[in-house]
DNA sequence: TACGGTGATGAGACCAAGTCCCATCACTTT
DNA sequence: AAAGTGATGGGACTTGGTCTCATCACCGTA
């Protein structure tokens, strides 16, 4: 354990939250966040690679539980079902604590391009996760690709819904990938 | 112009480049790429916002040239055409020049973290885009979404068989497109 | 030829992000 | 009680990035 008070990491996430609302990103000092939180910047840094990244802790769970939901598809399934599965493999993580500073985090990140960055990567990441566990099924290439990035855009839309409705995401996550999959279908009969 | 030899910017993209090569991106200091170039630190921040920036240029030319040609599109183009017009109007700046460091560039690119993050920015940046002025043309939400998430996959990808093969970046960015949409009819018909 | 204007550059101070190393403290184990 | 372990504090240091001011090349005009 720590010394002093304990949950060091959950105390620097809200700090830096509350912060980057009150001031903005770029007028906060990562040893002002370790302030409020009542540590230092060394902290800080032990506990996150850089600034940004304690806004996307846990990411590199949810990239698990995607592709753990992927390998573990039955034989039978398509690559999207596949999909589906990985996304509503994350419900898990999809708390009332998360959904509380949900909008708040989103906000922060779309003020800032540094933050956009990112997400940008966090989604690639994701991309590239599902897409390699679908090649691992024997899903060539391509197809792979299209149907792991139709899952992040599924996953990204699902998210914001489920923030502004609530509910269960694993439903919210099967409505939301519906709806992809009817858009992709609009766009194959569209000519 | 300026004072001395001309054509900073380029000077400072390949010193860049060739001192990634050598180095690495992360032992490579701006002042000492801007030392190669015969210049300082002070321009080369003036040329490029930021370091990982010398290696992006010219995507903004790039996304303006994609909507413009999904405006542009006849009014009976579907939306997948419009996207594929939007690839194959960027032909203009595949140059011989630009394939020549293509693959240095992307190597350099894939082996750091900020880099692979700018470039996914870069490209969130086009499926943003597309995205708007698809919806410009009356596409609802969720498809323009999809079609542009497709064209981004279908430029990436086009962009690497460029590198390796050569030729008229049209005509490869059409074949991958058609690539693209070729993997999403086998997904459609995988159930 | 001389002059002033303009735009790009050089130079250096300055701040914050991020790294590194070592000392310190709380807590556990023996 | 002593030794070990893991998280923390603290401070030096490098570098990215900003800002300001002086400087120089070039251009047009008188």
């Amino acid at each position: 354990m720590g010394r002093w008070e304990p949950d060091a990491r959950e105390r620097l996430v809200r700090a830096a939250l509350d912060l980057f609302s009150e001031q903005g990103y770029e007028n906060t000092a990562v040893a002002q966040i370790a302030e409020r939180a009542g540590l230092t910047k060394s902290t800080f840094f032990r506990h996150f690679r850089d600034k940004r990244e304690v806004l996307f802790g846990g990411q590199d769970v949810l990239a698990g539980l995607m592709t753990g939901a992927i390998s573990g598809a039955p034989a039978e399934a398509g690559p999207l079902e596949a999909v589906e599965a990985a996304l509503v493999a994350t419900v898990g993580t999809f708390t009332d604590e998360r959904r509380a500073h949900g909008p708040q985090r989103l906000a922060v990140i779309a003020g800032n391009d540094e933050l956009r960055e990112r997400s940008a990567l966090k989604m690639v990441g994701f991309a590239v996760s599902m897409t390699d566990a679908l090649k691992r099924r024997g899903v060539p290439e391509l197809e792979a690709a299209v149907a792991a990035e139709l899952g992040v855009l599924a996953f990204n839309h699902g998210y914001e819904r489920w923030l502004e409705t609530g509910g269960d995401f694993a439903e919210v996550a099967r409505r939301t990938f519906s709806d992809v999959r009817a858009a992709v279908g609009s766009l194959e009969r569209a000519e």
